[in-house]
This record gives C-alpha cells, sequence and structure tokens, in this order.
DNA sequence: TATTGTTATACTCTATAACTATA
DNA sequence: TATAGTTATAGAGTATAACAATA
C-alpha cells in the first residue's frame, strides 16, 4: 500500500516544476475526489440521531465557532449560496436553536445567534457524533491515523481555496 | 504544520491501546467529517461540464475499471441501494453510455456494459475534469501533495469499511 | 445603483417500501 | 421462499432567477 506513497512523493521531488506535475496532479485529483464523494456519502448516510440535518449541524457548529454571524456571512463561511443558507437558518430557527437580531446600524441585515439550546446540541454531538468515523479509525493502525492527520491541514486548506 | 504529525504520531506510538485513543480519534473524526463534506461540497459545485452528474461518472467509471457487472453488484461497488442504482443506469442508458445485455444463464439478472461512447467519456474525463482540484492541488507545496497522496490509500479504506 | 435577504422553482442524489419476475 | 430488479414516493441539500427592503 505504501508503494504508490513512496512512488508519487519521489516522482514530485523529482519534477517539481508546475508543468511535469500536470499529469500526477490529475490522477492525485481524480482519487482524491473519487475517494472524498464515497466517504462524504457514507457520512451523510451515518449521520447520528437524525433529527439534525449535516447542514444545519454544519452551520450551527460554525456559529458556536464564530460567535454571530449575518445569514450571508455564514452562507461564505459554509461555502453555499445564500438562499441556501436561508433555508438552513429557517430550520434551526424554528427548533429554537439559533436567534435572529436586527443588525444595530444597518436594517438590512439580519444577525444570527447560537441559541443555549443550541450550544448544547453543538457540544452534546462532538462528543457523540462521531461514532462510524470513530470506530472507523479504530480499525486503522496508528501510522495510518498519523497520515490522516498529517494531511487534514492540507485536505481542509483544499476547501478554503 | 508538522508539527502537529509527529505530535500526533508520537501520541499515536505512546498510547496505541483502543482506550487511549478514543478522545483522539473522535476529534480526528470528527475534523475529518467536516473537511470531507465541505470538500465534497465544493466539487460537486464544480463539476466539469455538467451534462453527466458525479454519481453517473462514478458508476461509469467503475464499469470502467471492472467491467461488466450486474446493477446490485454495481451498487455495492458504489455502495448505494439497488434502487438508487437502478436511476443511476436508466440516465446512462439513455445516453447510450452503458448497455444491457441479459444474464446467459439466470435471466433475473441484467448485465450492464460500458459503451464505447461511455469509455471515451471516462477517459476524456480522467484528463479534463480535474480542473479545479488540479488547479488547487497546483497551488500546494510538494511536500504537501505528497502527504495527501500518502493519505489517499487510508481515506480510500475508510470508505471501504 | 448596490447590497442583503427571501421566495419560487427545480435539479441531483439518496433512501425505504412495495411490487414483479425468476430461481 | 429467496433473490434481482424496478416503481412509487419522499426527503435532504443545493442552485439560479426574480423580488423586496434598505443603503
Amino acid at each position: 500500500m505504501l508503494r504508490d506513497v513512496s512512488d508519487a512523493a519521489g516522482g514530485s521531488a523529482l519534477s517539481s516544476g508546475p508543468v511535469g506535475d500536470t499529469v500526477e496532479d490529475a490522477q492525485l485529483a481524480s482519487s482524491l475526489r473519487i475517494a472524498v464523494m464515497r466517504l462524504a456519502r457514507r457520512l451523510r448516510a451515518e449521520r447520528s440521531d437524525g433529527t439534525l440535518g449535516l447542514s444545519q449541524l454544519s452551520a450551527l457548529s460554525t456559529l458556536e465557532r464564530h460567535g454571530p454571524l449575518s445569514p450571508t456571512a455564514l452562507a461564505e463561511l459554509e461555502r453555499i449560496q445564500p438562499p441556501s443558507m436561508t433555508r438552513v437558518i429557517a430550520a434551526l430557527e424554528e427548533r429554537r436553536l439559533v436567534g435572529r437580531e436586527p443588525h444595530p446600524s444597518d436594517r438590512r441585515q439580519a444577525v444570527i445567534a447560537i441559541s443555549d439550546a443550541g450550544r448544547q446540541i453543538v457540544l452534546e454531538d462532538r462528543r457523540r457524533r462521531q461514532a462510524w468515523l470513530a470506530r472507523s479509525l479504530d480499525d486503522l493502525a496508528a501510522d495510518e491515523r498519523a497520515l490522516l492527520e498529517a494531511a487534514l491541514p492540507v485536505l481542509e486548506r483544499l476547501s478554503e481555496v
């Protein structure tokens, strides 16, 4: 399994110019795309209690980390379009997991903030919600987990471009 | 950035028992889940020409790699339920990208095979379809690409559990 | 005019339940 | 009875276009 790794790393090291990488990048991109989509599919299926959708929980979690945000700002952080965020917020509002207040100076804007009930769900979820993936990670060898952990920041940067 | 890596690897090596890893696994699982879902969302938005859905292309690609398969077998490989695969195959059949033949001995089964047109699309797509991700990968340093490439097999194994 | 947010509408992907045909 | 596949139906998630309110 690790043969591919060293081959690839060696290849990159030998031809690190922007042109030489193109073909290898395309292959890495293809494999990464398929792996990420499949894993996302699995993760979507393994949602914990099911009462809260993944995008709702993700938005709620972002609100918990960043503090109050406008719908547009939250949409940008979540990398979805404003109309999609409208629906996510509506679902959270209906369950009283977030509150809405008018912006102090700009009456066009709204300020969405997580509620105590919402915060409780986020914290509870961070503890309980990782069942399947954590179980899967448990089956990995220590060096495989380390590989994932090492690649994680890169994976995160990819979504931020 | 690589500090986290060695820290994590060291931590795992020191406490490789199932109990000691639980907390670290949960954190890794949480971060990985969010990163994977966001990246999947980006990838979904960046689909190339748009005429073919991601799940259709993924199934087509699997047919190209594995050869002719029954709908149920293909569904299992793609990790979706048979009714979902029925719709994917129907879409591919309508575009003549796959063909359907009766199973030689079991008349309940069908055999789905990629067509020449389908194969052309898969090959063309492997070359052209990775625009955004390949571009993003281009912006990474060589050692970051190597990290991704190293973690890729682990990522793939996670979906296979 | 530009920006913020919403509504209306539609598409993709997936699931479960119930059905048909064959084994 | 059991298996392969389909149909019917539903739901989550997202997008674009058009609109209203405010700046």
